[in-house]
DNA sequence: GTCTATATCTTGATAGAC
DNA sequence: GTCTATCAAGATATAGAC
């Protein structure tokens, strides 16, 4: 029976459907009204099961929340790294963090409720599960922070920028999209050239890039 | 006895004082730890007042919390539009954009907790309560689309960029620097001057701008 | 106006049948 | 594995004293 290795239980195959059935309704519930008001009733509801079935497979509501933002967080950060890793070693820096732009918008936006789930919600976690979260976040933090590193040292950037808040300004403009982009008439297309142009415009070192 | 007129209800001084007080320590808490953790409790221990107190002067826990995102809301659009007030009429369009940046950032990480928590809940809110507060916000972003329309009719922008995507980008930017910035070494001088570089240059027609 | 005491309600979580 | 029934905890909200 082909089977499938979690955190501490071996699960059949039905077993594991359900579970990500489970878990896809949390990502959707969360995305929709935030960990504030997103109650495991609300859950249970959207994967079509009884509340009490979400314990055969979580040991609390705030274990399944851990597991829909990190597994937010992990495909994120996957589809911006292989976006890269897809790329020609020599590739300009700022041609790079156009493209992890571009990755990140679209794993936020075509990839499924996990990754909008993560970000409207990683500023709600209470703090030991903040704790539990933050190698995570720091390890795809690297990524952009080397990407940004990267463009410095091969003299791509203006003079004098910094570094960190301009990262983190970049991120932050894409991380804030889920709150307006759905509602909004712009296409993802236009979203993404937007965000590309404007990054690296207002990173550029030469005008003319 | 000098009043203040509120809502529904006309309060004396001492009164208004310690609504003044719950009001910001529901501000406090809602920043802190968000709108799905802050219990009515926490927010009268942090007022000095038992959690009873609090409904003498707000019908619910909702009305509290709806009180305090609208205060941030305002005081970041009256913040901003004070700022343009005081430019000259002919202020180019994009000195204008950062001089709202500007004060965009400064009510965020300088006014109070009311604006941080204003945006760290906004996507929080439960249908109704956004219902109520849509035209708070409308008219908060008329003011921007006002200076990026300005700025485009003055040929200060580049050609061909989407004023919607961009301008909800650079205020995304602005949006989620409490997510970070706090615990960050950026100095708020240097996060203000990185926002406004990112912005000109990435908005501006012209490369020297 | 604010407190103590308490009622009420919601919801996360468990027990046990099937 | 998932359900029905129920528990326990914790929160909002109210009553009434002061």
């Amino acid at each position: 029976m082909p089977t499938v290795e979690t955190a501490s239980r071996v699960l059949t195959d039905k077993s594991a459907r359900t579970q990500e059935r489970i878990r896809a309704a949390a990502a959707q519930v969360l995305t929709e009204r935030g960990m504030a008001t997103a109650r495991l009733g609300d859950i249970a509801a959207a994967a079509g099961v009884q509340a009490p079935a979400i314990y055969y497979y979580y040991a609390s509501r705030e274990e399944l929340i851990e597991d829909v933002i990190r597994q937010g967080q992990i495909g994120t950060e996957t589809r911006v790294t292989q976006a890269l890793d897809e790329l020609d070693e020599q590739t300009p820096a700022l041609d790079k963090i156009c493209v992890a732009v571009e990755a990140h918008l679209r794993a936020l936006h075509e990839l499924s409720d996990y990754t909008t789930a993560a970000v409207r919600n990683v500023g709600q976690m209470p703090t030991e599960m903040r704790a539990r979260m933050q190698a995570d976040q720091r390890r795809y933090g690297r990524v952009w922070k080397r990407l940004f590193e990267q463009a410095r040292d091969q003299g791509e950037l203006r003079e004098g920028l910094d570094l960190r808040a301009a990262q983190l300004l970049v991120i932050g403009a894409l991380n804030w999209t889920p709150e307006w982009w759905a509602d909004s008439s712009v296409p993802l297309d236009t979203l993404i050239a937007t965000a590309c142009d404007l990054t690296r415009r207002g990173l550029a070192a030469d005008p003319r890039s």
